[in-house]
DNA sequence: GTGAAAGCGCTAACAA
DNA sequence: TTGTTAGCGCTTTCAC
């Protein structure tokens, strides 16, 4: 029979309170007493119940997610998880809320980081820029007991408990050399169309993405990147200019969340694209891809980005072990051969 | 305040052993009075609460895996998550145990599903060919109330519960795409290396290939398929012969788990490989792709399988709602770009 | 057919 | 500094 606090009780010769009060680190123990239970616990290979702990204690995990305003589809697609989750989340004794605050804005995200109140939230998942004003507002947090994780775009310089997303280098080296392989021998130019340089993702992923090709296809030229702040309207009055920069571009890659002004574009002009390689896997991205204006989509799984946020927020809450294998967020790469089964009959397709 | 038993009881003005005997679908109870209480659970919105329940009843939940003796280091890697899990599964009440029966016999495979005593195992997971012995041996098994699901390789005539691995015919397609990419434009010969027509999971790749290449790159013949049966010293051994069928290879799929035997051959011979592909990342294939020997690598997360083939079996001994996102194994396609960190130094990556 | 009461493993008053 | 006791939400004897 696995070991128990009763157990503990009985063989360190103390009371059940006692032995809970060494399990939760609690004050007002003598330390000869610690050290008995300790001895106990360590003896008898016990391992805390969980699900007993919480019921016992009523607790509840209070989260929130601070995310950019912007109206892209992959952060609809996130939003979209948090909600979905809820339902399965009540069940866990979790309670999860989402909150926008304007993108591309480290001062609007310093400030709504610094008003979250420790006493009303366990955890919080950040989706923003790196900025000293957001790694001090996060430090505050930190401070005052809360959870923080960085969510699809990294804050190392803060102290938050972990990362959740995926390698952007490595994200972006993986999209040059897909583009190098596509597009195929000879010279060529190549247009990047990204968000914003305050963006730690999109400089990530520019910069692995050059990294290759200067390693791999010297014969390739990068251009200078179009920053198009994820606005579709932008990137739509833009490109015309930007493909004009050169009478040889051979290949696109979209880095960041900027799917739709660029299948706009093409859409309009009629013209044929050359290869195009995107980022996110949302319907836009899906249909460009079956339709051939897409040749490659390099995606992070969503529903696995909120999960995993979640699951890490509450296992540093109970200062329990994290599973990194199990949070490792892939890089996924999508051909239209390989795309998941469409989740467009979404209300049955779940649960 | 969430509902609990208390509170049906209370608005079904019944005791709640009733309520009990009702939320399980127990016999004894007036067909009037079960109406009541399952009124009183609509009306109050109730969810059982699993933790709890699992508490009081002392659940435990026995699971069986069913492998194949093979020593592939694909099996070696599902083996250790298994392992791995357990420590974690433990606070989970649940025990996993692992049974390898020889490979591509469905006679024996048949016997070892037979051979599970109902009373001792609670779900079983199944990696094996389909026949008609193994469906009638899984129907035997589902009737006497144990959960079954098929892993890596679907046994869809039979009613296993679910499958959990990744979309055979998918993967072969994406494979089919990336080749026909890789190896560029003009006539060549593709050599394909399975394992057994026996193996759902070898045929299903075989069929996605043969789709892809003869619709998008009808100038590239793929060759007769190599059965090695997974099998290294036969794959050596017979490739040097499959290999001279033709003198313009420009591809090779190795579409089972013959890598070893493919590597091997290169090594010794010394001789360029052409574009190939294969399946599954493990050390071997991971440093093929790094020395460019593979081109590229198709897999499915093995941590992934054995989390989500545990988590369906307990699902389904709860009677519980599956979420079929999380559940869903991704067709990985990983290029020496986009490798997972290596899980070399493991025994500090873990936990 | 139905109900009262004890208990799963743990926590949290409240006493002592 | 330590112990006693009453639950958390659910299940399970054992009576009625």
């Amino acid at each position: 029979m696995k070991p128990t606090v009763n157990d503990i009780a009985r063989v360190a010769k103390v009371s059940l309170a006692t032995v809970d009060r060494v399990l939760n680190a609690r004050p007002g123990v003598r330390q000869t007493t610690v050290d008995k239970v300790h001895r106990a616990i360590a003896d008898l290979g016990y391992v805390r119940d969980t699900a007993a702990a919480n019921l016992a204690r009523g607790r509840i995990y209070r989260f929130l997610f601070i995310m950019p305003a912007n109206t892209t589809e992959f952060l609809t697609l996130l939003e979209d998880h948090i909600t979905e989750q809820s339902a399965v989340l009540v069940r866990e004794r979790t309670q999860v809320v989402c909150q926008r605050v304007p993108a591309f804005d480290p001062m609007a995200l310093a400030e709504a980081i610094s008003r979250v109140d420790p006493s009303e939230v366990d955890g919080v998942a950040v989706f923003g820029p790196e900025t000293p004003s957001v790694r001090d507002s996060i430090a505050g947090l930190r401070a005052n007991g809360v959870v923080v994780v960085s969510l699809v775009s990294d804050i190392p310089s803060s102290d938050r408990n972990n990362y959740v997303g995926i390698d952007n280098v490595a994200a972006g080296r993986t999209a040059g050399q897909l583009m190098g392989r596509f597009v195929g021998p000879g010279p060529g130019d190549i247009l990047v169309v990204t968000g914003s340089m305050l963006a730690r993702d999109h400089l990530e992923r520019r910069l692995g993405f050059d990294e290759v090709m200067a390693r791999d296809f010297p014969q390739l030229r990068v251009l200078p990147s179009l920053e198009g702040r994820d606005d579709a309207d932008l990137i739509e009055r833009l490109l015309p200019q930007a493909l004009g920069q050169s009478d040889n571009i051979r290949g696109i890659y979209s880095s960041a969340a900027g799917n739709t002004g660029l299948v706009r574009h093409f859409e309009k002009s009629g013209g044929t694209s050359p290869v195009t390689i995107a980022h996110e896997l949302t319907p836009l991205s899906r249909a460009a891809l079956g339709s051939g204006l897409f040749d490659a989509v390099i995606s992070q799984d969503t529903g696995h980005l909120i999960r995993s946020a979640i699951r890490i927020m509450r296992a540093n809450s109970d200062r329990a072990p994290i599973n990194l294998a199990q949070e490792r967020i892939r890089i996924d790469v999508y051909l239209k051969e390989n795309l998941p089964p469409d989740p467009a009959a979404k209300e049955g397709g779940l649960q």
